[in-house]
DNA sequence: ACAATAGGGATATTCTGTATCCGTAATTAG
DNA sequence: CTAATTACGGATACAGAATATCCCTATTGT
């Protein structure tokens, strides 16, 4: 069980575009660029986003994606359920109703105890994930980044943004 | 991302297990009858849990398998990792590296900070798989399934065990 | 008008999960 | 001793998902 890439790719997007000046656009040309991604692919994980509602985008020269609402309030749960679903990962198949014992046509009371307690640990998961900010991330980055690759970054960045 | 049926499959088994008198083993064609899953293919996840340490088996007529220890010491965590491996669901490719703006072979500090959220959420999820052993699971199945069937479930696995 | 953009559809490739089959060694029951 | 039963491992096949690319369309800024 191992997350998709594109989880990795749409959150260091994210994170760029949280340190973008209000109302600036990146291009998905740019973000590809800047990671060292296909292109073509990272772009379907964008528009993941951007269906979800996390992004805002503009066509055009110049066009590109902003954060649809402020860092504060992003969480990497949102990102990664955007691109990633928001299925549980565990799938009960309720085996337990194959029990040769069990009378035909017997109606389970709830659900089962064992598929509880991964969904359970499930929660925990995305509780922790809902917990962390992309304005957390954008301190904690900036506290460990080397500066000079920081604000050459950050001049790279604003240099492509329409 | 979605875990593998076989998790699913070995954590009902190990229910089964560990409600097993001390020294009776139950074989993979039993285990397979209870829950209605291919016998063949349940065989490699049960020999997952042999590889893991997890059980111990026997050959021969009235072979199979048993728990290797008490299912108070045996969580759901020690038969999701057997099964699944125990490997982050979280792969940091270290995109960060492509940035353009960094000099040649510049070398990073320490691990990603996107990667790090990523790996505490998983820690979450595993503390939370950790909590739980079979001897809870067994008070639980024992406090919610129906008298009838449990008992009727019991007797059916005795009369297979050797 | 032109160029650059997001978005979506179609397709190909690789990898993983699922499943089955068979051969081998060990062990027990008769 | 013989035959049946078991765990175990290898080989193979199949389906679906992840990865990746290509192309067409509609929109927008210069």
């Amino acid at each position: 069980m191992i997350l998709k890439s594109q989880v990795e790719w749409a959150l260091h997007c994210c994170a760029i575009l949280s340190g973008l000046p209000e109302g600036r656009y990146l291009s998905t040309k740019a973000l590809a660029e800047l990671h060292g991604l296909p292109k073509e692919y990272l772009s379907k994980a964008l528009q993941s986003l951007s269906q979800a509602g996390l992004v805002h985008t503009t066509l055009g020269p110049s066009g590109g994606y902003r954060l649809a609402k402020s860092a504060t309030e992003l969480t990497f749960l949102d990102v990664v359920e955007a691109v990633e679903g928001s299925g549980r990962t565990f799938v009960c198949q309720n085996i337990r109703a194959n029990n040769p014992c069990r009378p035909k046509g017997y109606c389970e009371s709830g659900p089962c105890a064992v598929a509880r307690v991964m969904w359970e640990a499930d929660e925990a998961w995305r509780s922790a994930l809902r917990k962390v900010t992309f304005a957390d991330l954008g301190k904690t980055l900036q506290a460990e980044v080397d500066p000079a690759i920081w604000s050459g970054t950050f001049d790279w960045v604003l240099k492509r943004a329409g």
